[in-house]
RNA sequence: GACUUGGUAGCUCAGCUGGAUAGAGCAUCAGCCUUCUAAGCUGAGGGUCAUUGGUUCGAAUCCAAUCCAGGUCACCA
């Protein structure tokens, strides 16, 4: 149990013992001492002292010397400031706690405890390669599947690729178009750039053609419209026209953006694409002929970017194989009556007295739509694995849909539907604005992992410590610190908000970033090289020096950073709390000797302060899929 | 319009289950390498915590309203 969970318990336990009255862990807050005041935990009393009418001092007089009198061990002294109780902890317990899990390399784990949890991550789309929000997810679903596995849980990593539908199409019909059989062995350009670049292509091509349509329309020339696309059309235009009158310019400017939506789907070029969907679904063997070849360049190139990212799954789901999964369950959802049927024969559930709309789950025609087949995967998912829980690592884009999705798993009596989780994440925005695959303004994720490896070589380079490594090593150590910086700086941030990257400036290694903790490992690593631990005895209780006990406090935080960690699903508790080590690691470092300590006691201690530091900060760094190098 | 998320230093972010003088990193400025790796350390300047009102011993944190920004509201995925 950590150190505020005990003190919390000893506070009750006094509490009740000297005023007989119900107190729990909630009636009270414990802090940390703030550095001015004496003391390294505190007590705040407000509380308690509106409920038992009683001066602050004299309930900290009682609890304080109660606290002191009945566990010694645990607290040394105690002093009150205004509503504050001061507490302090003996020197005795930080020595005995380093002395107990310094070498323990599982320091923070949990035993298993029999959960099964799967985490759905990174699911990608074949018709575009990886870029800068892909690697936040990636990292994300990693980081927390280590988490859970550190908290105990079994861990299945898991990933749904999204290889058919209309946006494979357009790559497909403009590779056609254009590529003259050019493939990524002819070329040299990796197969998900490849394919990548046929769907901007297309898109270019999409947007040249339903200029033209507009143009078209603003001259009151509708011809290439017919049937119902012509009807919208001209209720648009009718609406546009009184509206002009009205200056609404928020709406007209939805109203143009309307009539160019129309526009795009009534091109001869989506038209190709949708009877190529059709063809496709049809097994129609030269489509599937192409879309396995084009699909088998995308994965190439994914394998390369996911080996390098360090990105892995345990399982590998494609939408091809799954995009029907949800059929049997619509008729069990229309036998239970949670769905019900509209006169065109489509079917729906009402969400309304849950705050939400009625959703589609079933196209007239028959043909399921996207939400069905999720809920389809989400009971295969169950059924193959058995999970507790489910994790989806989607973008915050996604947050009605998932809800949706959530509560209908629930209502059809899905087991575990209320351990299906969203973990939503924030976009990652540029100071330019944000990012468009159709506009092209993407940061690649395959330009930014060379960037920073190109960076971490410069700089490696520069400070010329490392100049006895072989080729091999120096790559290594050059991914190692470039990766590192990156994944460190995609997670330190809270995955819920939206963040910003500015292109124009490299990813910092300096400060708040992950060659900073790396840099402090290895300089640990290096002093251990030098000074063994020799000493298995136990050291007598020394005075701990400030700097000293900085460092030992922070590591008893280790355990409590990673369960808050996993319970928030959040991997920047674990950068925080690694930067926060380092640093304080740092401060002691560049003032008191290990090598050199005034006494044989002090070295022992100190080494293991520094056995101890190195081993949490790997083990934190791991946590987010980060590698410590032995030198840089 | 409805729902939803956010607004903290020049920039990027912590802090938000209410507690002592609001913190980091970057950038700026001033120092520290004959002693364990200077990708480091020490210090300085920099804040109307979007605005207004409320709740109370105490509000960046809770509540309400307003302003600004993002997201969603498809028989797309």
């Amino acid at each position: 149990m950590s150190i505020v969970n005990t003190i919390k318990s000893h506070v009750t336990a006094a509490l009740s013992a000297l005023y007989n009255h119900p107190y729990t862990e909630k009636d009270f807050q414990i802090n940390q001492t703030k550095p001015e005041f004496e003391g390294d935990y505190t007590i705040v009393m407000f509380s308690l002292v509106k409920s038992l009418k009683t001066s602050p001092e004299v309930i900290g007089d009682a609890l304080g010397g109660y606290l002191v009198q009945h566990h010694p061990d645990l607290f040394s002294d105690f002093n009150i400031i205004k509503g504050f109780l001061n507490l302090s902890i003996p020197d005795t317990f930080w020595s005995n706690l380093l002395q107990e899990n310094y070498s323990n390399a599982a320091y923070g784990h949990k035993e298993k405890n029999g959960k099964k949890v799967m985490v759905e991550y990174s699911s990608p789309n074949t018709n575009k390669p990886l870029h800068l929000g892909h690697l936040r997810n990636n990292f994300l679903g990693w980081s927390v599947a280590e988490i859970y596995k550190a908290s105990g849980y079994d861990v299945i990593k898991s990933c749904i690729v999204n290889d058919r539908g209309i946006h494979i199409c357009k790559s497909m019909i403009a590779w056609q178009k254009y590529a003259n059989g050019a493939t990524p062995q002819s070329t040299g350009i990796k197969g998900d750039h490849l394919v990548g670049d046929y769907y901007v292509r297309f898109e270019n091509d999409l947007k040249a053609e339903s200029q033209i349509l507009i143009n078209k329309i603003n001259l009151a020339d509708l011809t290439d419209f017919s049937g119902p696309a012509l009807e919208k059309l001209d209720k648009l235009l009718i609406a546009l026209t009184k509206l002009d009158e009205i200056k609404d310019e928020e709406k007209i400017a939805k109203l143009h953006d309307e009539i160019k939506e129309l526009a795009r789907n009534n091109t001869k070029v989506i038209a190709e694409a949708k009877q190529m969907l059709l063809d496709w679904e049809e097994g129609k063997p030269e489509v599937i002929d192409l879309w396995k070849k084009m699909n088998g360049w995308v994965y190439e190139g994914f394998d390369i970017t996911y080996k390098r990212i360090g990105s892995d799954f345990d399982k590998i789901y494609y939408e091809s194989n799954t995009y029907l999964l949800g059929k049997s369950i619509v008729q069990q959802g229309l036998d239970k009556n949670v769905f019900f049927k509209k006169e065109d024969g489509s079917i729906w559930i009402d969400l309304t007295a849950d705050g939400l709309d009625e959703k589609l789950v079933q196209r007239k025609d028959g043909t399921s739509v996207y939400i069905t087949q999720d809920i389809g995967l989400a009971l295969q998912k169950y059924e193959e694995f058995k999970i507790d829980s489910s994790i989806y690592v989607i973008g915050n884009e996604q947050n009605y849909h998932m809800k949706v999705l959530q509560l209908i798993c629930k209502k059809l009596g899905m087991p575990n539907a209320d351990n299906i989780l969203h973990l939503s994440y924030g976009m990652v925005e540029l100071t330019t604005g944000k990012m468009k695959s159709r506009e092209g303004t993407v940061v690649d994720a395959d330009d930014l992992v060379d960037e920073m490896i190109a960076t971490s070589q410069r700089l490696t380079e520069e400070l010329g410590k490392v100049k006895d490594f072989t080729e091999a090593e120096l790559r290594d150590l050059y991914e190692t610190i470039g990766l590192g910086a990156m994944k460190f700086y995609l997670l330190r941030v809270d995955p819920k908000k939206t963040m910003v990257f500015n292109p124009e400036e490299s990813i910092d290694f300096h400060g708040f970033t992950g060659p900073f903790v790396q840099y402090t490992h290895a300089r640990i690593k290096s002093i251990l090289r030098k000074e063994p631990i020799i000493s298995q005895n136990p050291i007598d209780a020394t005075d701990l020096l400030k700097l000293e006990k900085d460092v030992v406090v922070l590591l008893e935080q280790y355990p409590d950073a990673i369960e808050q960690a996993c319970s928030e699903h959040n991997p920047s508790v674990i950068a925080m709390y690694v930067f926060n080590l380092a640093k304080t690691f740092n401060s002691f470092y560049v003032e008191h000797s290990i090598a050199n300590a005034e006494s044989d006691e002090k070295k022992q201690l100190r080494l293991q302060l520094a056995v101890m530091t190195a081993n949490v900060l790997k083990s934190g760094m791991e946590l987010m899929g980060i590698k410590v190098p032995e030198r840089m």
